[in-house]
DNA sequence: ATAATATTTCGTCGATTAGCGAAATGGAGA
DNA sequence: TCTCCATTTCGCTAATCGACGAAATATTAT
């Protein structure tokens, strides 16, 4: 049971950016693609691609590979506890946070989009 | 209701720091003045100085001046909740942490010195 | 008042980190 | 096999951050 700080530390260094943060609230109760995350944040593929690896080595999400593309989702279902309560902690406290609510508005447009169409929207720019 | 975002990521990226966890840590049901601190985490003053001041900004932590002293304490009584579950979840996640562990039997040690003593012995250097 | 001193503030340095675009990777379809 | 393309990796830049020592601040003791 020893070293648990390092691995408190690999969550807390992965929840202290806000655009990690909008994310993992942006996965609850669904997945998403890459291309969905980048379209949601507004920001470059490879810089939404870091994050996610900071997400995912943190065990704060899981990831697979369909096809071409890869789904992200939150790992409430984690057995391991920190993780678990990291993410009941954002629920609970970004409950009614207008820029998260601003996100899953926007998200709900997204999705109604077709992944291929999304994709070369932004390969276009 | 809005804007615990940024409320939440100032306590994240509080926590997000070896250090800054450990003096928390430290401070579990006690006051600490800055100088133990300092010995606890071999660090210079100014630094410290900076790590409690972050702290207590992000309301983690309280501060008490009693002469040239001053004393920090833990704001586990706080009114805010995210700050009382940020606290619940290091104690909980940071249970058998050995490192946490090694720092609260150097406590004890620095606990039976005399402030005036530690102060002075830190100023030679 | 003056001296002593615990802590904070300031200025600087080196390390880390978020961001981007370009190149590499690897899976799907032709 | 060869092409296409979603994602990742790489190399770079700018910004942020932790560390220090020196100077400033504020409080006690002489």
């Amino acid at each position: 049971m020893t070293e648990q700080l390092d691995r408190v530390l690999e969550i807390t260094k992965a929840l202290a950016d806000e655009s990690r943060v909008r994310a993992l609230m942006a996965l609850r109760g669904r997945e998403l693609c890459v291309c969905q995350i980048i379209e949601l944040l507004q920001l470059a593929g490879s810089t939404i691609s870091k994050h996610m690896s900071i997400l995912k080595q943190a065990g704060l999400v899981a990831a697979r590979k369909e096809g071409r593309w890869i789904y992200f989702r939150l790992a409430e279902d984690s057995e391991q506890a920190e993780v678990v309560e990291a993410i009941a902690y954002l629920r609970q406290q970004l409950r009614n946070d207008e820029r998260i609510r601003a996100d899953r508005r926007r998200l709900r447009e997204i999705l109604q989009l077709d992944k291929e169409v999304l994709c070369s929207a932004q390969r276009a720019g």
